[in-house]
DNA sequence: CACCCGCTCAACCTTTCGATGGATGCCGCT
DNA sequence: AGCGGCATCCATCGAAAGGTTGAGCGGGTG
């Protein structure tokens, strides 16, 4: 019997290592070849637009300007497009929403074994959804629990917050009345259960709300 | 000629594929062993205890309890021990210092090219210390500027701040008057040249002064 | 010894913050 | 249409949390 077509894959990723790991992992499983490793999201969409590659492995965060999940939505929004499947380091990550929304594929941790993630990159290639345990768990809760969707003005309001501006810093930033933005900011309390700036922003980093 | 005795590694992070990118990397080169990889720090420091290793690369970030820093003290503590090269993602990292008050020989950023990987590696062995760029800069700048250097206390108690704490709540828990953690907080604010808590905490955070 | 620095605390006072209440406009639902 | 829900926007007020000032103690260092 003949070898099946492998899995043509290329890695975007900022760290060699990484991208010598995936390589290492990846090219020792039967199935996959690895035409490509890139160290920015910018190669990343540009290589993706070749033809010959099935799937892409997508980190999120880049030393660079682009994040991942922009890249992902420039990869994922041209047609015949090869599947993407994000990979990053934290389940907390703020924008894990963003890359599924953008297209991603699937989404897996990179502390997972080697072979969950060989798994994963052929249901990517097999065109079907995979979500580490862990990050479906978070997006279950975070579905499931509707309260701790932050609006996007709100957001905006609780990560200069976060930044450490002042209700009237940042009214001023956002054109706004400051008792428009301590209204955001009630709201916020209220779906996070906190009664506090400082806890607020507290319980939105670690569910991966706002940046840093 | 014969070749010199390899350089014996031990490679400890939590991410298998992390662990995989550093053999790739160093088995290529010449002269590199690597004799065993954990993906926990307390496996490290057993592992570490045997003969037979020169050099441990240590992750700074466990998913477990122990941090990378304790691990470093505990390996180095020891006589004879073997050098130890920290290698992290972030070079804002709160215990970068701590790791190398541990004794570490050196530190590194995983985003470094392999071949700065590898001369961190052979001065490592050589017991001589090897900082990444970056990181040498980014501790000068800690150095030169001793504002910043928070003190025990105060880092505690920015710590706490920082998880949404307030005053009365924070003082409680270091069972501390309030006075006291407010007392800590103006030093905080002029060493950061900040005027509220929130500021503190982003001000901190940037700098790699907590965790989170 | 004198000095500096880290840690601790009390009392005062103000500013910011959070609570309350209300208005508008945009959806989707029946 | 009519309804309710939600996001966005704003004004006012009282309080408490937070920030300022000042000061004592102890250990380490020059």
């Amino acid at each position: 019997m003949t070898d099946p077509a492998p899995i043509r894959l290329l890695l975007a990723d900022d760290h060699p290592v990484v991208r010598a790991g995936l390589r290492a992992v990846l090219e020792t499983e039967p199935g996959f070849s690895v035409v490509a490793d890139v160290a920015t999201a910018e190669e990343a969409v540009t290589l993706a637009a070749l033809p010959g590659v099935d799937v892409v492995l997508m980190d999120l965060r880049f030393g660079g300007e682009m994040r991942g999940s922009q890249a992902t939505a420039a990869i994922t929004g041209r047609p015949g497009a090869p599947r993407v499947l994000v990979l990053t380091t934290y389940d907390t990550d703020a924008d894990i929403l963003a890359a599924i929304e953008a297209g991603a594929t699937g989404y897996l941790l990179k502390d997972a074994p080697p072979e969950e993630l060989a798994a994963a990159v052929r249901a990517a290639a097999a065109g079907k959804s995979a979500l580490a345990p862990t990050v479906a768990l978070r997006l279950m809760d975070r579905m499931r629990d509707p309260a701790v969707a932050l609006s996007r003005r709100e957001t905006e309001v609780l990560q200069l917050v976060a930044d450490g501006l002042s209700n009237a810093e940042a009214s001023k930033r956002l054109f706004l009345s400051q008792a428009t933005v301590k209204s955001h900011l009630v709201h916020i309390y209220a779906k996070l259960g906190v009664d506090s700036r400082t806890a607020a922003v507290a319980a939105a980093t670690a569910r991966g709300l706002i940046r840093r």
